[in-house]
DNA sequence: TGATGTTTCAAACAATCGTTTCCATCGAGG
DNA sequence: CCTCGATGGAAACGATTGTTTGAAACATCA
């Protein structure tokens, strides 16, 4: 089992050195003799750079995924043809995102990597990510649309990204405003504990109230 | 006036490179040659990579902070020695924030750029941004403060930055969302669409309940 | 054991990176 | 006129990148 294990410690040393500098600044290099492997085992097990980003993701992706459908047939069959109650939605997909990437490594390793999957975006990724693992997104979305029948669609569709921002962006970049918050705060902040605090405001940022009809000129109102 | 020519013509051929493939994905030649100027001009003019990214920055961010002073004086003046309610304090940052890369190139530049300084985080661009521009950010904390007395400060703190993930992270991947959104609503999203239905879901969030009492239980590793 | 297929390893590959050097060019001041 | 500091330009620098190579080491099974 001596591959097997080569491929988990590129694996293992890689998601870690890609949370903390991305994709483009961390060299197969630094990776390898970290990870105390030949250079070019990389390409030997991946194939090419690009392959092991995307094995990086799916490693945390796979397990969610499947997880994640398996906790919405429950909710499906305990409200059988009803409707879900939003917060049961959200609390679910919390706890999801949760348990999965504490089985393997840290949930801050999971949420850096999301945040530079966002932001760098370099295509091949993106749509990876999308085309992969879209199915389970568009699922989820469709049980908030029942459980939200007030909010036009669109305005649903973007609401679900706001939050998706503040949750990515918020765990993304947890360490250094953890530093900040304990330095003029005095208290160490947990991950449970920004969930804790997230969940009350994601709650209102869905049931805000419409914005105002858009003004045909730029007349400004305060 | 041939050396502002270059100057201007290599940052206004940066920022958008940066922005739309990240720093480390963005060589000088291919600033340079799309530039039409000399490879060398970048080092002669601002000395290395890393300055070049901060002069991009501070191109953006250096008549925002004066003209966010501003603002924010002319609102200290209007309420004086009062408390200046939250939506005005929130409405004059959003109109300062499109009006200053209005003036010239476009928004989406500036956040996909501001985006990046997060999620990259390559210590000299954070560090860069934190001490040259912290002081107006807490300048405008502090009057949020007085503006939101009932919420406890760390509570504001990481509502604060809740809510700017979520604009940061909406405008910066503003153009991949607005496909998705034109394509399955068929509706052209602008930007000032877009911070038009920011303002509620901000409002809300800022002002959701707060979350219930911590309970007791093991602690979490990071 | 000997043969076979897999994995590891050191070395080199070509390409690209940021940076530097050296010289030509230009314009203003003596 | 000539000089001199500033700028533009071509070429090369050394370092680093992802990838490939070919042989050694290993495991597996007849």
């Amino acid at each position: 089992m001596a591959q097997t294990d080569t491929v988990t410690r590129i694996l293992d040393t890689a998601e870690v050195l890609f949370a903390e500098r991305g994709f483009a600044e961390t060299s197969l290099r630094t990776i390898t003799s970290k990870a105390r492997v030949n250079l070019a085992a990389v390409n030997y097990h991946f194939g090419s750079k690009k392959a092991l980003i995307q094995a990086v993701f799916s490693r945390y992706l796979d397990p969610f995924t499947e997880r994640f459908h398996g906790v919405l047939d429950d909710l499906e069959a305990r409200h059988a043809g009803g409707v879900i109650p939003l917060e049961e939605l959200l609390e679910s997909m919390a706890r999801t995102v949760l348990e999965v990437p504490a089985e393997r490594h840290s949930l801050k390793v999971f949420m850096k990597l999301l945040g530079l999957a966002y932001s760098q975006a370099q295509g091949h990724l993106r749509r990876y990510i999308q085309e992969e693992y879209g199915s389970v997104f568009m699922r989820f979305t469709e049980l908030v649309r029942r459980a939200t029948p007030e909010l036009p669609d669109s305005e649903r569709f973007w609401r679900l990204h706001f939050v998706l921002g503040t949750v990515i962006f918020t765990l993304s970049g947890l360490d250094a405003l953890r530093d900040i918050a304990e330095k003029d705060y005095g208290e160490h902040v947990t991950v449970r504990d920004l969930i804790r605090r997230l969940r009350p405001v994601v709650v209102a940022a869905l049931n805000a109230p419409l914005p105002e009809a858009p003004v045909a000129s730029h007349a400004e109102a305060s």
